[in-house]
DNA sequence: ATCCGCAATGTATGCGCTTACAGTAGGACG
DNA sequence: CGTCCTACTGTAAGCGCATACATTGCGGAT
């Protein structure tokens, strides 16, 4: 690393220009293969990296894409980085209390398709999660290192989206459509609750049934309940008659507002607008021993993991996020090529997968 | 995004230099308050987004990161993106079937740490997952963006490697440490094999083993198996007694190789080199109604998701992911901090965590 | 009143690469 | 044997920004 060789030293070695350099690595048919072979070798024995940087101020393009999502603020960040060679190996015991919940895994596989999509075409990945105050700045950095952006809904504000946006192109993912100009990519959240409710309401003739939305602020959870007022109205069942409770997606609240629901009555079906707090209802439920689904009837919705593996099993509608992820990079490439495209919203469809908790 | 504004137009609409547009940027103290208002409110109104690339190539730094691990060949890149905005919501039923092996998981915890640790120390990560022949393209693209490169050991040639290194520091993650001159950061392999064969070997006092190894060219596999024999040495068992499979880490050879076994003669225990071997075993195990752990112990190796909610859950060693990736991003930082430091081998540490399959 | 020092800006250069445009040499052709 | 074209290769001009260095005011010291 002693000082990076460029193209000029490239050339001195190989006893041609900087241009031939350049048009043996970019486009190497262009130059006559005793000369291309001189300058390789070159660039072998010099250990030679072009810098990407000066390649893409020149071409005026990075190629890359960034991904922005809200980052990981609970971890334990103070964890250590001990030498301790492992001369002591610990053994524990794993009586299931240990299973904390490693709920990225949404992002995970939101980042996995846009992985997939860069590569096909050619793009590299740069992924910032943001936290906190430092939130603004990373995403205005980050937007001058990338051709495209994509963003999950409600991590950045919309000012800020509409400034970066005048600079590249921006999908707003997960988020609903709105007319504010950005790409969307979300998935279709009223027709899945609805259809799924629809099966609750339908299928079990259920009428006592409950409903636990998410934060006020989500367009998802917004549609979610308007597919779930949809289902209602189908099954001729008054609004008014049904309870919403308002959670906030995660299973702590979940397991509160159940409580909150059983001390109260016990319904024949609790409704939730995401899995996290149907789990919670199910810890609660387990906790009193009150049968699923026999008693009550819970469902959820996203499809995480770990709704595959509860007691019982969940009932969800999946959301296609591998895809999400890949249809985001599909659309920032496209816009890429063709900067007078419309705003596109893409609606990726859904699937209601039965379980246990509702069969 | 007709044309991003840059430092000139800003200039230009502020009345001052560009000097001093970029001071109000780096280092807002330098400049004046009332000129830096008039530069700031510039930039706003034209929307400027200062170019990562001019400001990395002018700099000397990008201040990225780059990770680079093996990608997910396997998956269905073929996947509709289809527009179908749900009309139609299909319904389907979980059988568990559907469980497909999202393996990933492994890179996607180091990813998260390697990102939380980028973030805190300001560095951008970038991310590339190599498949098939343009995996060297991508690392030598990738190397030229970035300021240091965490590589998975083997997803990359010792030459490419050599090469790449030559420009910035380079991290092998998982591998064991070898005297090649990169940094490495890797867990404690075989002590967490041997403490967990220990366990097997003593507290179960088992005799009648089987190892399930990986492949051949793993040097984790290889710390692994060394682990094995250096239990079975401590038991005072005879190493020739004791059959080694040679698997491939995938749960489909586990399940061949289990077959195998059996048909020859069923073991007290068989101890996998990793989780997915482990599982196949089980698969099998299940399938001809034999005891876990009644009649056979089965052991895994890294501490998988899956292992925790398999049927019966898996024992195994458990490799600190997070930390992995965490560690990594730390020695590049360290080695960009001090460019004379001698090449580090830092070993984490395990944790045997016991689960159904072997109490 | 003169000089010095410091704060605030401006000037100018280069980071390493791409690419239009300008040669240059050799062969085909008339 | 001169002309043109083709195939290569070189020349030079940026790309957008950071920063060393020069310049300009101005208040305080002398």
């Amino acid at each position: 690393m002693a000082k990076a060789p460029t193209v000029y030293d490239v050339a001195e070695r190989a006893h041609v220009s900087i241009a031939t350099v350049s048009r043996v690595l970019r486009s190497p048919d262009a130059v006559r293969e005793t000369t291309r072979d001189r300058v390789m070798e070159a660039v072998r024995y010099l250990g030679y990296v072009p810098s990407g940087n000066a390649r893409a101020l020149a071409a005026r393009r990075t190629n890359v894409i960034g991904l922005f999502f809200p980052g990981h603020d609970d971890l334990d960040i103070s964890a250590a980085l001990s030498q301790s060679a492992g001369a002591e190996v610990p053994i524990v015991v794993d009586d299931g209390s240990l299973v904390q919940e490693t709920e990225n895994l949404y992002f995970d596989e939101v980042l996995r398709g846009a992985e997939i999509e860069a590569w096909r075409r050619g793009f590299a990945l740069m992924v910032a999660a943001g936290r906190g105050a430092s939130r603004e700045a990373l995403v205005n950095d980050i937007a001058g290192r990338v051709d495209g952006l994509a963003v999950l809904a409600r991590t950045v504000s919309d000012e800020l989206l509409a400034h970066v946006a005048r600079r590249i192109p921006v999908v707003v993912l997960a988020g609903s459509e709105r007319d504010d100009g950005f790409d969307h990519v979300s998935a279709s959240n009223g027709p899945g609750m609805r259809a799924l409710a629809g099966h609750v309401l339908g299928a079990h003739g259920v009428r006592d049934v409950v409903y636990i939305a998410g934060p006020e602020d989500s367009p998802d959870d917004a549609e979610r309940l308007d597919g779930f007022r949809a289902a209602l109205h189908e099954a001729g069942i008054v609004e008014s008659d049904v309870p919403v409770y308002r959670g906030d997606f995660t299973r702590e609240r979940g397991r509160a507002i159940g409580e909150r629901i059983l001390a109260y009555h016990t319904p024949r079906a609790v409704v939730c607008s995401n899995d996290q707090t149907a789990l919670g209802v199910l810890d609660v439920l387990e906790a009193r021993g009150i049968r699923v689904p026999d008693d009550v009837l819970v469902t959820g919705f996203d499809g995480i993991t770990a709704g595959r593996h509860s007691r019982p099993t969940l009932t969800t509608v999946h959301q296609p996020m591998v895809e999400l992820g890949r249809a985001a990079v599909h659309a920032i490439t496209a816009r890429l090529d063709d900067p007078t495209l419309a705003a596109q919203s893409l609606t990726l469809p859904v699937q209601v997968v039965l379980r246990a908790s509702c069969p």
